[in-house]
DNA sequence: TATTGTTATACTCTATAACTATA
DNA sequence: TATAGTTATAGAGTATAACAATA
Protein backbone atom coordinates (compact mmCIF):
# COMPACT_ATOMS: atom_id res chain seq x y z
CA UNK A 1 0.00 0.00 0.00
CA UNK A 2 3.25 2.18 0.22
CA UNK A 3 3.69 2.59 -3.55
CA UNK A 4 1.10 3.58 -6.25
CA UNK A 5 1.17 1.94 -9.32
CA UNK A 6 2.01 4.67 -12.49
CA UNK A 7 -1.34 5.17 -14.33
CA UNK A 8 -1.78 4.64 -18.13
CA UNK A 9 1.83 4.17 -19.16
CA UNK A 10 0.48 4.06 -22.51
CA UNK A 11 -2.83 4.52 -24.13
CA UNK A 12 -5.31 1.58 -24.30
CA UNK A 13 -5.02 -0.21 -27.30
CA UNK A 14 -8.70 -0.19 -28.73
CA UNK A 15 -8.74 3.30 -27.60
CA UNK A 16 -6.28 4.29 -30.46
CA UNK A 17 -7.25 0.76 -33.25
CA UNK A 18 -10.63 2.09 -33.10
CA UNK A 19 -10.52 5.61 -34.39
CA UNK A 20 -7.52 4.23 -36.73
CA UNK A 21 -9.48 2.16 -38.53
CA UNK A 22 -12.46 4.40 -38.69
CA UNK A 23 -10.13 6.86 -40.22
CA UNK A 24 -8.96 4.41 -42.68
CA UNK A 25 -12.59 3.27 -43.33
CA UNK A 26 -13.74 6.83 -43.66
CA UNK A 27 -10.50 7.05 -46.05
CA UNK A 28 -11.07 4.26 -48.38
CA UNK A 29 -14.62 4.31 -48.98
CA UNK A 30 -14.62 7.23 -51.80
CA UNK A 31 -11.49 5.44 -53.25
CA UNK A 32 -13.17 2.06 -53.81
CA UNK A 33 -16.30 4.03 -54.95
CA UNK A 34 -13.88 5.52 -58.04
CA UNK A 35 -13.53 1.78 -58.72
CA UNK A 36 -17.60 0.84 -58.17
CA UNK A 37 -16.51 -0.65 -55.25
CA UNK A 38 -18.19 -0.52 -51.69
CA UNK A 39 -15.57 -1.79 -48.39
CA UNK A 40 -17.90 -4.72 -48.24
CA UNK A 41 -17.53 -5.57 -52.34
CA UNK A 42 -13.64 -5.31 -52.05
CA UNK A 43 -13.69 -7.24 -48.98
CA UNK A 44 -15.04 -10.14 -50.48
CA UNK A 45 -13.11 -9.85 -53.82
CA UNK A 46 -10.13 -10.26 -51.64
CA UNK A 47 -11.37 -12.88 -49.99
CA UNK A 48 -11.62 -14.26 -53.26
CA UNK A 49 -8.59 -13.01 -54.48
CA UNK A 50 -6.21 -16.51 -55.87
CA UNK A 51 -8.28 -19.19 -54.74
CA UNK A 52 -12.13 -20.72 -54.99
CA UNK A 53 -14.26 -20.77 -52.54
CA UNK A 54 -16.83 -23.20 -51.89
CA UNK A 55 -19.79 -21.70 -49.79
CA UNK A 56 -20.99 -18.40 -48.95
CA UNK A 57 -21.06 -18.97 -45.46
CA UNK A 58 -17.07 -20.13 -46.00
CA UNK A 59 -16.58 -16.83 -47.28
CA UNK A 60 -18.50 -14.52 -44.66
CA UNK A 61 -16.54 -16.04 -42.04
CA UNK A 62 -13.12 -15.24 -43.46
CA UNK A 63 -13.92 -11.91 -44.21
CA UNK A 64 -15.53 -11.41 -40.60
CA UNK A 65 -19.61 -10.74 -41.72
CA UNK A 66 -22.63 -12.05 -41.56
CA UNK A 67 -23.70 -14.66 -44.15
CA UNK A 68 -26.96 -12.50 -44.62
CA UNK A 69 -24.87 -9.75 -45.41
CA UNK A 70 -22.91 -11.18 -48.04
CA UNK A 71 -25.85 -12.33 -50.36
CA UNK A 72 -26.79 -8.78 -51.64
CA UNK A 73 -23.04 -7.85 -51.92
CA UNK A 74 -22.70 -10.96 -53.87
CA UNK A 75 -25.30 -10.39 -55.96
CA UNK A 76 -24.08 -6.98 -57.27
CA UNK A 77 -20.76 -8.29 -57.73
CA UNK A 78 -22.24 -10.80 -59.85
CA UNK A 79 -24.26 -8.44 -61.93
CA UNK A 80 -21.23 -6.61 -62.52
CA UNK A 81 -19.18 -9.70 -64.19
CA UNK A 82 -16.57 -9.31 -60.99
CA UNK A 83 -17.30 -12.94 -59.66
CA UNK A 84 -18.58 -16.25 -60.95
CA UNK A 85 -21.08 -18.01 -58.50
CA UNK A 86 -22.45 -21.22 -59.53
CA UNK A 87 -24.24 -24.17 -57.85
CA UNK A 88 -21.44 -26.93 -56.71
CA UNK A 89 -22.60 -29.98 -59.19
CA UNK A 90 -21.47 -32.64 -56.28
CA UNK A 91 -23.58 -30.66 -53.46
CA UNK A 92 -26.08 -28.39 -55.49
CA UNK A 93 -26.81 -26.06 -52.16
CA UNK A 94 -23.48 -24.95 -52.30
CA UNK A 95 -21.94 -21.86 -54.44
CA UNK A 96 -18.73 -21.91 -55.97
CA UNK A 97 -17.32 -18.45 -56.06
CA UNK A 98 -14.50 -17.16 -57.86
CA UNK A 99 -13.41 -14.12 -59.38
CA UNK A 100 -14.04 -13.60 -63.23
CA UNK A 101 -10.70 -11.90 -64.86
CA UNK A 102 -11.87 -8.75 -64.74
CA UNK A 103 -13.56 -9.26 -61.49
CA UNK A 104 -8.99 -10.23 -60.35
CA UNK A 105 -8.56 -6.58 -62.50
CA UNK A 106 -10.52 -4.47 -60.71
CA UNK A 107 -9.21 -5.65 -57.36
CA UNK A 108 -5.60 -5.11 -57.85
CA UNK A 109 -5.74 -1.91 -59.67
CA UNK A 110 -8.50 -0.68 -56.55
CA UNK A 111 -5.80 -2.55 -53.92
CA UNK A 112 -2.74 -0.57 -55.34
CA UNK A 113 -4.58 2.68 -54.94
CA UNK A 114 -5.37 1.57 -51.87
CA UNK A 115 -1.92 0.71 -50.23
CA UNK A 116 -0.48 3.39 -52.28
CA UNK A 117 -2.65 6.14 -49.75
CA UNK A 118 -1.77 3.64 -46.94
CA UNK A 119 1.82 4.22 -47.32
CA UNK A 120 1.16 7.76 -47.50
CA UNK A 121 0.09 7.38 -44.09
CA UNK A 122 3.00 4.81 -42.93
CA UNK A 123 5.31 7.47 -44.14
CA UNK A 124 5.28 8.87 -41.00
CA UNK A 125 7.16 6.37 -39.57
CA UNK A 126 10.89 5.17 -39.48
CA UNK A 127 11.63 3.00 -41.96
CA UNK A 128 12.64 0.51 -39.44
CA UNK A 129 9.98 1.27 -37.32
CA UNK A 130 7.37 1.03 -40.37
CA UNK A 131 8.40 -2.42 -41.05
CA UNK A 132 8.00 -3.93 -37.42
CA UNK A 133 5.20 -1.86 -37.13
CA UNK A 134 3.79 -3.96 -40.07
CA UNK A 135 5.04 -7.53 -38.93
CA UNK A 136 3.73 -7.28 -35.32
CA UNK A 137 0.39 -6.10 -36.85
CA UNK A 138 0.67 -8.83 -39.47
CA UNK A 139 1.25 -11.17 -36.36
CA UNK A 140 -2.18 -9.65 -34.22
CA UNK A 141 -4.20 -10.06 -37.14
CA UNK A 142 -3.98 -13.92 -37.49
CA UNK A 143 -5.12 -14.34 -34.08
CA UNK A 144 -8.23 -16.21 -33.82
CA UNK A 145 -11.17 -13.61 -33.04
CA UNK A 146 -12.14 -16.79 -30.78
CA UNK A 147 -9.16 -16.35 -28.80
CA UNK A 148 -8.56 -12.88 -28.08
CA UNK A 149 -12.22 -12.59 -27.07
CA UNK A 150 -11.33 -15.54 -24.62
CA UNK A 151 -9.39 -13.13 -22.82
CA UNK A 152 -11.73 -11.55 -21.12
CA UNK A 153 -12.72 -14.64 -18.81
CA UNK A 154 -11.82 -13.56 -15.13
CA UNK A 155 -8.80 -15.53 -14.51
CA UNK A 156 -6.96 -14.90 -17.27
CA UNK B 1 4.46 -4.00 -70.32
CA UNK B 2 7.14 -6.86 -69.58
CA UNK B 3 7.30 -7.04 -66.22
CA UNK B 4 3.91 -7.59 -63.79
CA UNK B 5 4.67 -5.72 -60.04
CA UNK B 6 4.48 -8.24 -57.71
CA UNK B 7 0.41 -8.29 -56.07
CA UNK B 8 -0.21 -7.86 -52.30
CA UNK B 9 2.94 -7.71 -51.00
CA UNK B 10 1.09 -7.18 -47.33
CA UNK B 11 -2.38 -7.32 -46.51
CA UNK B 12 -4.27 -3.69 -46.51
CA UNK B 13 -3.86 -1.85 -43.02
CA UNK B 14 -7.44 -0.80 -43.07
CA UNK B 15 -8.21 -4.89 -43.55
CA UNK B 16 -6.17 -6.16 -40.77
CA UNK B 17 -6.78 -3.04 -38.28
CA UNK B 18 -10.43 -3.28 -38.09
CA UNK B 19 -10.92 -6.61 -37.21
CA UNK B 20 -8.68 -6.27 -34.55
CA UNK B 21 -10.39 -3.61 -32.97
CA UNK B 22 -13.35 -5.31 -33.29
CA UNK B 23 -12.25 -8.27 -31.54
CA UNK B 24 -10.91 -6.16 -28.74
CA UNK B 25 -14.08 -4.44 -28.03
CA UNK B 26 -15.74 -7.87 -28.09
CA UNK B 27 -13.27 -8.77 -25.41
CA UNK B 28 -13.45 -5.29 -23.50
CA UNK B 29 -17.37 -4.93 -23.29
CA UNK B 30 -17.96 -8.02 -20.89
CA UNK B 31 -14.81 -6.60 -18.68
CA UNK B 32 -15.93 -2.76 -18.59
CA UNK B 33 -19.58 -4.63 -17.32
CA UNK B 34 -17.91 -5.81 -14.43
CA UNK B 35 -16.69 -2.46 -13.45
CA UNK B 36 -20.47 -1.00 -14.46
CA UNK B 37 -19.16 0.46 -17.57
CA UNK B 38 -20.25 0.65 -20.84
CA UNK B 39 -17.79 0.96 -23.96
CA UNK B 40 -18.69 4.90 -24.48
CA UNK B 41 -18.93 5.21 -20.93
CA UNK B 42 -15.50 4.45 -20.62
CA UNK B 43 -14.55 6.69 -23.15
CA UNK B 44 -15.77 9.40 -21.41
CA UNK B 45 -14.18 8.38 -18.02
CA UNK B 46 -10.52 8.31 -20.01
CA UNK B 47 -11.04 11.59 -21.70
CA UNK B 48 -12.06 13.01 -18.73
CA UNK B 49 -9.08 11.61 -16.78
CA UNK B 50 -6.75 14.39 -15.39
CA UNK B 51 -8.17 17.14 -16.81
CA UNK B 52 -12.22 19.08 -16.37
CA UNK B 53 -13.53 19.57 -19.93
CA UNK B 54 -15.68 22.83 -20.32
CA UNK B 55 -18.21 21.39 -22.53
CA UNK B 56 -19.77 18.62 -23.59
CA UNK B 57 -19.26 18.79 -27.45
CA UNK B 58 -15.63 19.39 -26.68
CA UNK B 59 -15.60 16.05 -24.61
CA UNK B 60 -17.60 14.64 -27.50
CA UNK B 61 -15.26 15.49 -30.18
CA UNK B 62 -12.39 14.49 -28.13
CA UNK B 63 -13.38 10.86 -28.01
CA UNK B 64 -14.73 10.63 -31.45
CA UNK B 65 -18.50 10.33 -30.73
CA UNK B 66 -21.13 12.67 -32.06
CA UNK B 67 -22.70 15.70 -29.16
CA UNK B 68 -26.33 13.65 -29.45
CA UNK B 69 -24.75 10.56 -28.22
CA UNK B 70 -22.39 11.55 -24.98
CA UNK B 71 -25.63 12.95 -23.50
CA UNK B 72 -27.47 9.79 -22.37
CA UNK B 73 -24.11 8.37 -21.56
CA UNK B 74 -22.93 11.58 -19.16
CA UNK B 75 -27.05 10.72 -17.70
CA UNK B 76 -25.90 7.27 -16.72
CA UNK B 77 -22.27 8.29 -15.52
CA UNK B 78 -23.96 11.44 -13.85
CA UNK B 79 -26.50 8.53 -11.33
CA UNK B 80 -23.71 6.34 -10.95
CA UNK B 81 -21.75 9.23 -9.11
CA UNK B 82 -18.88 9.47 -11.50
CA UNK B 83 -18.73 12.53 -12.94
CA UNK B 84 -19.26 15.88 -12.25
CA UNK B 85 -21.77 18.05 -14.55
CA UNK B 86 -22.37 21.84 -13.32
CA UNK B 87 -23.39 24.65 -15.13
CA UNK B 88 -20.58 27.09 -15.94
CA UNK B 89 -21.22 29.62 -13.74
CA UNK B 90 -19.80 32.25 -16.45
CA UNK B 91 -21.89 30.89 -19.08
CA UNK B 92 -24.73 29.38 -18.11
CA UNK B 93 -24.93 27.50 -20.76
CA UNK B 94 -22.01 25.20 -20.71
CA UNK B 95 -21.67 22.29 -18.59
CA UNK B 96 -18.62 21.93 -16.68
CA UNK B 97 -17.69 18.19 -16.15
CA UNK B 98 -14.80 16.36 -14.19
CA UNK B 99 -14.66 13.07 -12.55
CA UNK B 100 -15.58 12.41 -9.10
CA UNK B 101 -13.18 10.10 -7.03
CA UNK B 102 -15.02 7.23 -7.12
CA UNK B 103 -15.53 8.11 -10.87
CA UNK B 104 -11.62 7.91 -11.08
CA UNK B 105 -10.84 4.72 -9.36
CA UNK B 106 -13.45 3.50 -11.41
CA UNK B 107 -11.58 4.25 -14.30
CA UNK B 108 -8.08 3.44 -12.88
CA UNK B 109 -9.43 -0.13 -12.05
CA UNK B 110 -11.31 -0.94 -15.41
CA UNK B 111 -8.08 0.28 -16.97
CA UNK B 112 -6.28 -1.90 -15.33
CA UNK B 113 -8.08 -4.75 -16.52
CA UNK B 114 -8.16 -4.05 -19.87
CA UNK B 115 -4.52 -3.45 -20.20
CA UNK B 116 -3.48 -6.53 -18.15
CA UNK B 117 -5.79 -8.57 -21.10
CA UNK B 118 -4.24 -6.48 -24.02
CA UNK B 119 -1.02 -7.33 -22.35
CA UNK B 120 -1.60 -11.36 -22.53
CA UNK B 121 -2.29 -10.53 -26.47
CA UNK B 122 0.86 -8.52 -26.78
CA UNK B 123 2.76 -11.26 -24.99
CA UNK B 124 2.38 -12.69 -28.44
CA UNK B 125 5.07 -10.28 -29.87
CA UNK B 126 8.57 -10.14 -28.79
CA UNK B 127 9.94 -7.55 -26.64
CA UNK B 128 11.54 -5.50 -28.69
CA UNK B 129 8.74 -5.89 -31.72
CA UNK B 130 5.84 -4.78 -28.80
CA UNK B 131 7.84 -2.01 -28.00
CA UNK B 132 8.25 -0.83 -31.52
CA UNK B 133 4.68 -1.52 -32.53
CA UNK B 134 3.25 0.24 -29.50
CA UNK B 135 5.61 3.31 -30.39
CA UNK B 136 4.28 2.91 -34.27
CA UNK B 137 1.21 2.99 -33.05
CA UNK B 138 0.74 5.82 -31.05
CA UNK B 139 2.66 7.90 -33.49
CA UNK B 140 -0.29 7.11 -36.21
CA UNK B 141 -3.02 7.60 -33.63
CA UNK B 142 -2.02 11.09 -33.27
CA UNK B 143 -2.77 11.87 -36.81
CA UNK B 144 -6.01 13.60 -36.94
CA UNK B 145 -8.65 11.93 -38.67
CA UNK B 146 -8.95 14.63 -41.16
CA UNK B 147 -5.31 14.58 -42.31
CA UNK B 148 -5.98 10.73 -43.22
CA UNK B 149 -9.42 11.38 -44.80
CA UNK B 150 -7.40 13.68 -46.72
CA UNK B 151 -5.62 11.04 -48.36
CA UNK B 152 -8.71 10.31 -50.47
CA UNK B 153 -7.57 13.37 -52.49
CA UNK B 154 -7.03 12.10 -56.80
CA UNK B 155 -3.29 13.62 -56.74
CA UNK B 156 -2.09 12.25 -53.61
C1' DT C 1 -32.48 -34.25 -39.44
C1' DA C 2 -28.85 -31.10 -40.91
C1' DT C 3 -26.98 -27.63 -44.05
C1' DT C 4 -26.88 -23.83 -47.77
C1' DG C 5 -28.76 -20.05 -49.28
C1' DT C 6 -32.47 -16.74 -48.97
C1' DT C 7 -35.93 -13.50 -47.24
C1' DA C 8 -38.18 -10.83 -43.79
C1' DT C 9 -37.97 -8.78 -39.47
C1' DA C 10 -36.22 -6.57 -35.47
C1' DC C 11 -32.74 -4.36 -33.13
C1' DT C 12 -28.75 -1.37 -32.35
C1' DC C 13 -26.03 2.26 -33.48
C1' DT C 14 -25.47 6.58 -35.55
C1' DA C 15 -26.62 10.87 -37.83
C1' DT C 16 -30.01 14.80 -38.79
C1' DA C 17 -33.09 18.16 -37.66
C1' DA C 18 -35.82 20.79 -34.62
C1' DC C 19 -36.43 22.86 -30.02
C1' DT C 20 -34.88 25.44 -25.28
C1' DA C 21 -32.10 28.23 -22.82
C1' DT C 22 -28.68 31.20 -22.55
C1' DA C 23 -25.51 34.65 -24.56
C1' DT D 1 -27.82 35.79 -34.27
C1' DA D 2 -25.15 32.35 -32.50
C1' DT D 3 -23.95 28.56 -29.28
C1' DA D 4 -24.63 24.52 -25.64
C1' DG D 5 -27.47 21.23 -24.58
C1' DT D 6 -31.51 18.38 -25.33
C1' DT D 7 -35.07 15.67 -27.63
C1' DA D 8 -37.25 13.21 -31.36
C1' DT D 9 -36.86 11.17 -35.63
C1' DA D 10 -34.99 8.84 -39.42
C1' DG D 11 -31.42 6.19 -41.50
C1' DA D 12 -27.70 2.78 -41.93
C1' DG D 13 -25.77 -1.17 -40.45
C1' DT D 14 -26.21 -5.48 -38.17
C1' DA D 15 -28.14 -9.56 -36.10
C1' DT D 16 -32.11 -12.96 -35.46
C1' DA D 17 -35.52 -15.96 -36.96
C1' DA D 18 -38.16 -18.37 -40.25
C1' DC D 19 -38.39 -20.55 -44.86
C1' DA D 20 -37.18 -23.29 -49.33
C1' DA D 21 -34.08 -26.41 -51.48
C1' DT D 22 -30.96 -30.05 -51.14
C1' DA D 23 -28.49 -33.63 -48.83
Amino acid sequence: MATRKPVASRPDLAAMLAPLARSLMALETPVLGRHGLTMWGYAVLSGLRGQEVRTQSALAESIGADKTRVIAVLDDLQDDGLINRQPDPADRRARLLSLTDRGARVHAAAQADIQRRENALLARLGRAERAAFLSALETLASVPRDEIVALAEHGS
